[in-house]
Parts: C-alpha cells; sequence; structure tokens
RNA sequence: GGUCUCAUGGCCGAGCGGUUAGGCACCGGUCUGCAAAACCGUCUACAGCAGUUCGAAUCUGCUUGAGACCUCCA
C-alpha cells in the first residue's frame, strides 16, 4: 500500500491546482472537516458533502493510512444574517419549536446520526461541539489579541484584518481582494464597532435574548462562528495538519477567516491541503434553504420529496453521488436516478456473478492492469467516476468470462474478488442489499414459484401467467432466468 | 457591480493536445412458451466565432448562456 500511497494526488483549492499528497508524519493523516449546524435536519445537499469526504477518508484508510478525522458539530451559532445582524440561529428555531438550544441540537444531532448509518458513512474519529470548547476559543482569541490581530470593542473583539494584511496575506484561499469587496460594503449594523469594513468577530457580546450564553474575559457573550473551527482543529489535530475539507460555500468567508485565525494565533496555515466539495443542484440551482429547493434525505427513500415518482435506496442515492467527481456540481433528476438504480443493480448482479466463475488455467485479459485502473482512477484526487467506469470495464468482462467468451487464473480470480469488494463496499461505501431470500416471505415466495413452475412445465400459461401478473400487482417482479425462477 | 467557475451525444456524467470514458435510454442480437429480466453488440458528442498547432472537447481571444461566492449555508 504504501507504494499506492505514494501515487495519491490531491486537488488543493489554496494553489487551485493537483498537488502529490504528502502526509507531515509519513502513514499518518489529519483531517479535518467542517461539519453541520445542528438548527434543522441537515438537506439532501449537505449530505453530499459528507458523502463526498467518507469517500476521501475511506480511500486514505484502504491505502493504509492511519487517519484522525474530525468533523465538528456547531452547536454555538452566532452568524449574520442578510439585513446585517447577528443572528443566533440554533436561538430562533429553538424559539420557534419551544425549545432549549441544546435540546434543539441534540434533536437534530440524532437525526444526523441516523442519516449516517443509512447512507453508510463511517463515524469520524471525533466530532467535538462548539459549546464545549468555549474556553479553547477563549484562549485562541487572547493569543490573536496578544499578537496585535484583533482589538476589542464595546464587548466584542474583532479580527483586525487591515493589521493581518501587513503581515500576512488575507485572500490567500478564495482570491479575495480586499480593495475590491470594499466597494461593497454593506451598511452593517455592528459597522460602528468594526474599524474596517472587513473584520470579523472572534467574540460577540450578549444579545439581551441570547438563548446561550458564555463568560470571557471581554464580558458575557458567544463565540464568532469561524473561531470553533480553528479551536477544535488545533486541540484535535494540531497547529498543522494535513487536509481540511467542506463545502464549496465555506471557503470565503468561513475557511479564508480560518486561516486568518490561525495564522494571527499561531503564525501558520492550518492545512497543507485544502479541500472542497462541490454543490449538490436541483433544476440546475443550489440546494439551499434560502432557495426552498431542498428536501431531506429521508424523503428520497420513502418518495415523498415531490419531485420524483418514485422513492430510491440510499444505497442508490450514494451511487448516484459517486458517478460524479466530487468537485463537479450534480443535478438530481429523476432519469438520473434511474439511471444510477439501473447501474447499480448490474454492478451488484456481477459481483453476484463473479463468485460462481470457475477458473482456467490462464487468464485471456489483463486483470491486473484491471485492478491497478481501479487504483489509478482514486489516485488521482479521489476520481469516483473514473473507478466506477473502470468497475463496469470489470463488469463487462465478468460476464464474458460468464459466458465462456473470456476466461480467468485463479489467482486473477482471486484477486478480482478481492479488489471489487474492497471498491465496491469499503470505498465506495455501498451496502450489499439484504437478499430478498431473507425476509418472511421466502418460503410463501418458495411455494408459489413452485407451483407457476408446475404450471409451466405441464405448459399451462394461463395459470402461470395469471401467477405472474397477480404478484407484479403485488409488487413482486418475477424473472426466469437460466438457472430458475428469482423475484425481487 | 466585483471575484471565480462551467458550457460534452436523448439524459446523467468523465476527460486537461493525438487514444471509442462509463451508466441509462434507443436500436440490433442471444436467451425465452410469451413477456420481463439478464447478457453481448451498436450509437463517435464536445455552445458559437476566430486564432495557436502537424493535430484541440482539451491552449488563447471574443460572443452567448448557466451557476457559485461577495449575507447564513455543505
Amino acid at each position: 500500500m504504501k507504494a499506492q500511497q505514494d501515487q495519491l494526488v490531491i486537488y488543493n483549492s489554496l494553489k487551485g491546482e493537483k498537488e502529490p499528497f504528502v502526509p507531515l508524519v509519513e502513514g499518518k493523516v489529519g483531517m479535518y472537516v467542517c461539519g453541520p449546524t445542528l438548527y434543522s435536519e441537515p438537506h439532501m445537499g449537505n449530505m453530499r458533502t459528507f458523502i463526498n469526504f467518507d469517500l476521501i477518508y475511506r480511500y486514505l484508510l484502504h491505502l493504509g493510512f492511519s487517519v484522525k478525522y474530525v468533523r465538528n458539530i456547531t452547536d454555538a451559532g452566532h452568524i449574520t444574517n442578510s439585513a446585517g445582524q447577528e443572528v443566533d440561529s440554533i436561538g430562533v428555531a429553538a424559539k420557534a419549536e419551544q425549545l432549549q438550544s441544546l435540546e434543539i441540537v441534540y434533536k437534530y444531532a440524532v437525526k444526523f446520526q441516523e442519516l449516517q448509518r443509512i447512507y453508510n458513512l463511517l463515524p469520524p474519529s471525533i466530532e467535538p461541539t462548539a459549546t464545549q470548547h468555549i474556553q479553547e476559543q477563549i484562549e485562541i482569541i487572547e493569543q490573536i489579541l496578544t499578537n496585535g490581530y484583533a482589538y476589542e470593542a464595546n464587548g466584542s473583539v474583532y479580527f483586525d484584518t487591515r493589521r493581518y494584511m501587513q503581515d500576512y496575506h488575507y485572500g490567500i484561499l478564495s482570491g479575495r481582494k480586499v480593495d475590491e469587496l470594499e466597494n461593497e460594503t454593506r451598511t452593517l449594523n455592528a459597522q460602528d464597532e468594526k474599524r474596517f469594513f472587513a473584520d470579523f468577530a472572534l467574540w460577540k457580546k450578549a444579545n439581551p435574548d441570547d438563548m446561550q450564553i458564555w463568560r470571557s474575559p471581554w464580558g458575557n457573550g458567544n463565540p464568532g462562528w469561524h473561531i470553533e473551527c480553528t479551536a477544535m482543529s488545533t486541540k484535535y489535530l494540531g497547529k498543522q495538519f494535513d487536509i481540511h475539507g467542506g463545502g464549496m460555500d465555506l471557503k470565503f468567508p468561513h475557511h479564508e477567516d480560518e486561516i486568518a485565525q490561525s495564522c494571527g494565533s499561531f503564525g501558520c496555515n492550518p492545512a497543507r491541503y485544502w479541500m472542497h466539495a462541490n454543490m449538490l443542484n436541483v433544476n440546475g440551482q443550489k440546494m439551499s434553504k434560502s432557495f426552498g429547493n431542498y428536501f431531506l434525505p429521508k424523503q428520497i427513500l420513502d418518495g415523498s420529496t415531490g419531485l420524483f415518482e418514485k422513492s430510491y435506496t440510499a444505497n442508490v442515492v450514494r451511487f448516484f453521488m459517486m458517478q460524479a467527481h466530487y468537485r463537479s456540481n450534480l443535478d438530481f433528476t429523476q432519469d438520473a436516478l434511474n439511471a444510477a438504480e439501473k447501474g447499480l443493480s448490474k454492478l451488484t448482479d456481477a459481483i453476484a456473478t463473479l463468485e460462481r466463475l470457475e477458473a482456467k488455467a490462464a487468464s485471456s485479459f489483463d486483470v491486473t492492469a484491471l485492478v491497478q485502473s481501479f487504483y489509478k482512477a482514486m489516485n488521482d484526487d479521489f476520481n469516483a467516476p473514473i473507478l466506477v467506469a473502470n468497475l463496469f470495464e470489470a463488469t463487462r468482462l465478468i460476464n464474458l468470462v460468464n459466458d465462456g467468451k473470456e476466461q480467468i487464473a485463479a489467482a486473477d480470480l482471486a484477486l478480482l474478488k478481492e479488489k471489487m469488494a474492497v471498491f465496491v463496499y469499503d470505498v465506495l461505501g455501498l451496502q450489499k442489499e439484504a437478499a430478498g431470500s431473507e425476509s418472511r416471505l421466502a418460503p410463501v415466495m418458495e411455494l408459489v414459484l413452485d407451483l407457476r413452475g408446475q404450471a409451466r412445465t405441464n405448459k399451462d400459461w394461463t395459470t402461470s401467467d395469471q401467477i405472474r401478473d397477480g404478484l407484479a400487482n403485488a409488487g413482486i417482479v418475477v424473472k426466469d432466468g437460466k438457472e430458475g425462477t428469482t423475484w425481487s
């Protein structure tokens, strides 16, 4: 695996290009991904980002890296809304639902956990929460103040962007130029407290109606949004670690400000590789709460999105996402979902076929090269769509062997079995579908199909078709294959 | 308005100077009592206009269109 580790190339948003992945400590990876703010149930777009980073986590693990994967939960929300006012989104939800802030957070944390299980996400190594790290956040703010990159104003603390720009490059990640931003300055309520429009809050003085308030050297208040990630990533991964990920929409200002905070306190960019997952689109537009074009991950499972005619399994949804690169936009459409459903079934059928294949003396095709193509795809910035294409190439060959048109040697067969399972289940994170034969219906179906089989043997097509049509009406599809009849 | 990204065959989606990506649909075939399913094969597209090059979907310029960020967002 060491050889494969050395081949891994990652697109670094910081530089805008792919570069070889060289971890700070050989064989180990520290990865931080910005998690959800739990004031509502994560929607499908949120899930795409987490699924993509799950893919990345899984592949790093498969390559043999020892990965510490930290994904935070934002449970203290101080954000700025369109009117420029500081709003506690969790507090707002709490009031709306007549619950305490932590009840809201816990309620949606449980749902998020459930979704992760359903969509087969591996749990991160640590899932720290912002409210458990107030002290660490305060300490970093103090350090930034000591270093002269922040100032206190009326019980709040702001990052001093102009001072920072004398020593560092603000905009290194997003490519933003502050003097261009200036033209677009909005009249913010807090503007009078800020010395400069681009300054951002590290600590906000409490509002009378805040539901969560903490003590600090500057009085009672709330931490700024960006500081929590700096505090938690530093605590668990160190001042500098390997990979920092998140959604594309967090690039600015969130990640830019994280970099400023780390540089301002510790003098270094927190991460060597910045990775950004692209958005999920619906009808060509980013899925978003503010656009109202979102649906919940569970709605697609029970067919209640209102967008599609039928429901899809989590496995199909995940496979569908794996057919697009994590840095590309992806459009959710019914045709595409149907295509993914059929494609996945073709792939899983081939894996079942693989189990039945008989080895010959020699292989008529290059199995090692085929397996290498799996690694090559993933080593190229986690190119899952290419991996999927290569898995379909393997599928074609497996079927040809099954038809006696190609042949495979025993050692190659063992290799292919192992690697197909590794890439389909361990890397892509697809789940083995529960076989229909395990259900309580199985003995009944066995009986019914046996009767239909007798009818067919007697060429009693009327009875045979009656059973088939009746089952079809009950939602059970009967397939007459060479090796007997199956149902699903 | 500023910054940036993208425009690929009926649909989804790779591709980063020379090779049929792949899936789904369509069509042809195998199999089958019929159908479905399954399997095999076929289908050669890159928004437009110029330019660079022996050669461009891939590089450059312009035009048109779409989207993201600039305010919370994965």
